[in-house]
DNA sequence: CCCTGACATAAGAGATGGTTATGCTTACGT
DNA sequence: ACGTAAGCATAACCATCTCTTATGTCAGGG
């Protein structure tokens, strides 16, 4: 028998992680036993471990020696290098817990104009509170912009509002794994200069049927229109402008009426004049979260939805949807 | 239902380089199949290997996006240090390779004195012209510290002879893991002063039992102590010294003759007056070769042992061991 | 409106990597 | 010098992991 040098063609193609941790605790303790125990194995673990390896290499790793083992240059080079990638994945594994523990993160939100001045302030205080590490982008847009934004991955979490029946209900758009969540019930309310024979109760839609009718945006407009048809008239649309504040002014103006939602009249005190009731018959639009299928589970997106669900609306005219 | 924030108490405490890889090859391609496809495995495979990384991580790598897939932020992470922990795995390997290829790896030679003059220079001369990267140590050290310098990992390979019926011969002590391999056979010389009547051949050993004897070192001497008695005398030994020049002076000077092998003969010149001549009785020393058990699979010191047995040592009176 | 491309799921097979039990070798203490 | 203890290797067995093939589902494009 002749010995003949060892000389593989292909070495090592993987190098796995859990070899290399195996490989640094030897170097430490100096022996497989107390490897084993110091990573919580048997000692015929990591001793075929290393005999796999080896076969791997096509070279030996380790010199059996008196009291325990010794590295070969081979399992020099291995054990300088574990400290390297073994450093990488702790590190790696710090970030990941920074992100599950809420240390770190980004939620991307798109909600409607009136909720930019009043639930988003809240939300966004009350995480940064708790989780300062979280950080949020937004971005103001209608319902059908907000839900295209989330299609897109360009935001994580809309804010939208729906009227009863609407075609755009993101509930029925849930198609492309969208999930919808209904949050709130908004009350929609009268806008009207403030007479003295008014009273103080809900007014009847039909008694403004003869009012001039200020719109706001398009899907609003469509709602207004339908629900006085549904009182037997067609409301005189006069003016459009998705402004509260312009709103407002032509009301004072005496130019005409309005129905809006309770968020938008939140956060704008109303000028002289001018008086809010609601419909006879109570109108409502809901308000949803929307979010891509499986976002939730991303822990700064889950802990902001939560968040929302338990934000305290009732102050804005928002009751919490039964579900 | 409520969607309440994903919050794992351990985090990832093994992130394999197998699942690094996958990442690493996702964020690359951009979609799960030609990611697998990159790998060569089907794309189940990775689709199933992502989802358990998902599950140990309690949060979403990816996001399902209309043609592809896309990466969370926890996934850009994992991207971001599979990136450090590949590289240094590649280094690893890349080194190993360099060890296997013979393109480095440390040698540690120890031999008895007459080897440091002839084979190992020639040795260390063979492998550095063939693979210039490989490095060397040497130890000149008697037989019996050489095998002890292997024993105790001091060095790799130790050149050693053991005369016959040897009692320290190295064969006997492979107890504790080494192996030992039989190489040359070296013919031992009398030294003798160049008298008129001394004809060519070989000269009987009790021919000089009347002369003074002047030996080497300890074992040496009782191999010649051994020979003599069992031509019927007992030698008269005057000098012991390991010096050759020294002998060989000694034996110009008339002080008396010495029986020493062919190597340590080999490389200095005899004095005028000197002669050397093999004992009627052909008389055989064995040089071996001792490692540790294993060592020869490390690529470098099995490629040494390997062009020590192609030596061609003729030239100093070796005949190779017929085994 | 169907077809294609891409991911998910299911079920089964084989490799992987672990455990316990046991043997062997070597060092150490008396 | 011998018995004992410490440490590695091996065997046999077993659970789990991970890959494969086959199939389902969904969204986008002609």
């Amino acid at each position: 028998m002749t010995f003949v040098p060892a000389s593989r063609s292909t070495v090592a193609t993987d190098l796995d992680s859990q070899t290399l941790r195996v490989i640094r605790a030897i170097a430490d303790r100096g022996s497989i036993t107390a490897a084993a125990a110091s990573l919580g194995y048997s000692q015929p673990a990591i001793s075929q471990s290393i005999k796999r390896l080896e076969d791997k290499l096509g070279m030996p790793v380790l010199t059996r020696v008196a009291r325990g083992v010794e590295l070969t240059e081979a399992g020099e080079v291995l054990a300088r290098h574990a400290a390297t990638v073994l450093r990488a994945i702790d590190s790696a594994a710090d970030e990941l817990a920074d992100l599950a523990g809420l240390r770190s993160g980004l939620v991307r939100i798109a909600a409607f104009p009136s909720a930019s001045s009043t639930v988003v302030p809240r939300l966004l205080g009350d995480i940064t509170g708790r989780h300062p590490g979280v950080r949020f982008s937004y971005l103001e847009a209608e319902p059908p912009e907000a839900v295209q934004a989330v299609r897109d991955h360009a935001a994580d979490i809309a804010l939208t509002f729906s009227y009863p029946g609407d075609p755009d209900d993101p509930h029925r758009a849930s198609a492309s794994g969208l999930v919808t969540l209904p949050l709130w019930r908004e009350q929609m309310l009268l806008v009207v200069p403030d007479a003295p024979g008014l009273g103080d109760g809900a007014i009847e839609l039909a008694s403004l049927a003869d009012s001039g009718w200020i719109a706001g945006c398009p899907r609003c407009r469509g709602h207004l229109v339908e629900l006085c048809e549904a009182s037997g008239f067609t409301p005189a649309l006069g003016y459009e402008t998705d402004n509260v504040q312009a709103v407002l002014a032509m009301v004072a103006a005496g130019l005409g009426v309005a129905l809006m939602p309770s968020l938008a009249l939140a956060t704008t005190p109303l000028p002289a004049g001018v008086t809010t009731r609601p419909p006879t018959a109570a109108d409502y639009r809901t308000v949803h979260l929307v979010t891509a299928q499986g976002s939730a589970a991303v822990p700064a997106i889950g802990a902001t939805i939560a968040a929302i669900q338990s934000l305290d609306a009732a102050a804005w005219g928002l009751e919490t949807q039964s579900r």
